[in-house]
DNA sequence: TATTAAGCGAGACGGTACGTCTCGTCTTAGA
DNA sequence: TCTAAGACGAGACGTACCGTCTCGCTTAATA
């Protein structure tokens, strides 16, 4: 949030101005972490960046564009590797939700999953964008997999998609404070399954 | 969808006229299948509804309960009981998916989250549904750790919830249409854990 | 304004109840001292007389005729008759700019005149009440022919016209604060004239 | 009524549209004249400007700004010069009836006074308005001090309020249709007064 | 060095939807 | 059969944003 604080920004020839456009995202993000997805809106943007709208539109066609963008600059939560896959995973997700708490992400994140709910093109990024963290949180189910800790016919993206929809949904209905001692539980489940007697 | 094709709908006295709210609440199913959440807006239900705004917003305080509320009308889907967990789980997520496709409420639901990361009551509300949901998910679970299938110190609803989790994440970002092969696998890890030596 | 605080009004029995119409009037009444014309609604009587809207609709046709009916309970100003025609017309306007002033009757009348530009019955009721008001203010006149002191020829309610319509501009557009001196002025021109040389 | 069909009128940079303002303008007198006062209102004179609400809205902050606009663009009576002012005035008079009665400023004007008794700008710009339209007319008067025809003390804008009182009262009670018979009978009273014995 | 081209801020434009207000009508329950 | 009560369809109110436009400016690259 390294607060541009140009008095008066204009033209710098005829090419995009880096300033404007840092400006627009770090009012963005501003704006979203101030007032929420609910106050977010381009003209919102445009007053705190002391943008002109157009100038906004030229480089981002629609809100969920800025959305996307703003949602891309934020520091993703590295894998950790303890190995121990529940121990992996349980440190993920709690470094996750703690993530969500801390930093604008969190607000950002869900505001990105809303309009995607609205936005075709917010919908299509998120797509991707979801694709890409399963097959990075995958990782660490392949590591557990080449250690042998894990069944070799187990599809890591699939335990990645079981980890991260938990950590979705947890997000959108307000639970990323809970303790890792609960998310434990939910991560104890997929990895050492539910069962009485053991399968084979 | 009941086409209440009334001519002209009056006041039947001082109290709620429930032909007018079955027709507002008909209105916004259909304005939400036709037009989508972004789309749906009060006046868009109320000019289909042939009803006046105000008599909306006397009933329903805002988009948020107008939505939950057409919501709630939607059938549920029924907890199988196969005398199989991983059977049942597995049949309940295809039914949900299939009930999202071919219904209006995969739309009607994917609206209400929206919402909700915009509206207070919309959160409220569907936070509270979730909750109710998890437990009633939750009762296949306890039915397997009754007849001994499942281990006794297992928490069903949060069962429920990594399975509810993975059922939302899917309809949010489109990806309802998985066949009953795919989804299993994802039961199988929750319900037989994905660990190489089974676990004692 | 003698308050009738009936706790509450019930019908008694098939026909009009006084007791509510006389509500009603007074109610209608402060509405238009304490909001004045922008402020007075069907509504906002209804509200303060604690009497249904359909009450007020079956006795008064519209908004127009209440205020007709509100303006006609307000006491009139009476004709001086001091011998002198001057004095007579001078004294009738001061009394009226100060019941004007002082009652809610001038608040009440500017409204009629107002609604008269849009309400067709509330033009028919003015023309008759301003037809009616010239006679009976030409009555100075013509007492003042009898006496020989006008000329036989003046048609008294022209006379009366022109002293009317003076009132009635003054009170549209806030002058009725004028004191007699400048009145009197006035009144002199139409009696005297106001030419250099006295016509035969 | 220059009836300006742009296609399309778009924003021309940061700076008030005269075409929209004009045909805003146009509209609004336009839908006066065809619905009158009652049918008066912001919406419908956006819908026939084909101009949005707060286009309106920025220029004119409330009806009674509109209104006193076009009251404003509408052409006023002139003053004859005759010579003798009892012409003067009479013809005045009838050239003003005429005017209300075959343009819209009739129309509008009484809509104005109407909007006055409510609208507390509107109240003030008809005050002002009159002001200087009692000046104007008075000039007919000062004339005929000047050249000895009316006696030095008469004030000129007295006279004039006389003449145009009897105008709006007859403007607003729906008598602007009197031929010049009557309406000169007035004026002889105001000019000649109305004293059996003329005055010293 | 002069011209051109595009980005910049600003803000007006035609729209749509918001949530509130009042209109005049209707029906009911109770006296 | 009248009363208070209040819901109803209708539609205007004044405001917030939408996404588009045109302006006057500034600067860099091109001619």
């Amino acid at each position: 949030m390294t607060e541009t604080t140009d008095e008066t920004r204009r033209s710098i020839g005829a090419r995009r101005n880096p300033a404007s456009a840092d400006a627009i995202r770090e009012a963005a993000e501003a704006v979203l972490l101030e007032a929420g997805y609910a106050g977010f809106s381009i003209e919102a943007v445009a007053r705190r960046a002391r943008a002109g709208k157009p100038t906004i539109y030229r480089w981002w066609p629609s809100k969920a564009a800025l959305l996307i963008d703003v949602y891309q600059r934020q520091k993703r939560v590295d894998n950790p590797d303890t190995g121990n896959l529940e121990d992996d995973l349980a440190q993920f997700l709690q470094s996750l939700f703690q993530h969500w708490r801390e930093t604008p992400a969190g607000s950002i994140f869900r505001s990105v999953i809303a309009e995607a709910q609205t936005d075709e093109a917010a919908a299509t990024a998120l797509t991707e964008y979801a694709h890409n963290r399963r097959a990075h949180t995958g990782r660490m189910v392949a590591r557990a997999i080449e250690r042998g800790e894990v069944r070799a016919d187990v599809e890591p993206t699939v335990v990645a998609d079981l980890v991260a929809s938990y950590a979705w949904v947890h997000l959108l209905t307000g639970r990323i404070t809970e303790d890792e001692a609960t998310t434990r539980v939910a991560i104890r489940a997929i990895v050492h399954g539910i069962l009485a007697a053991p399968t084979g």
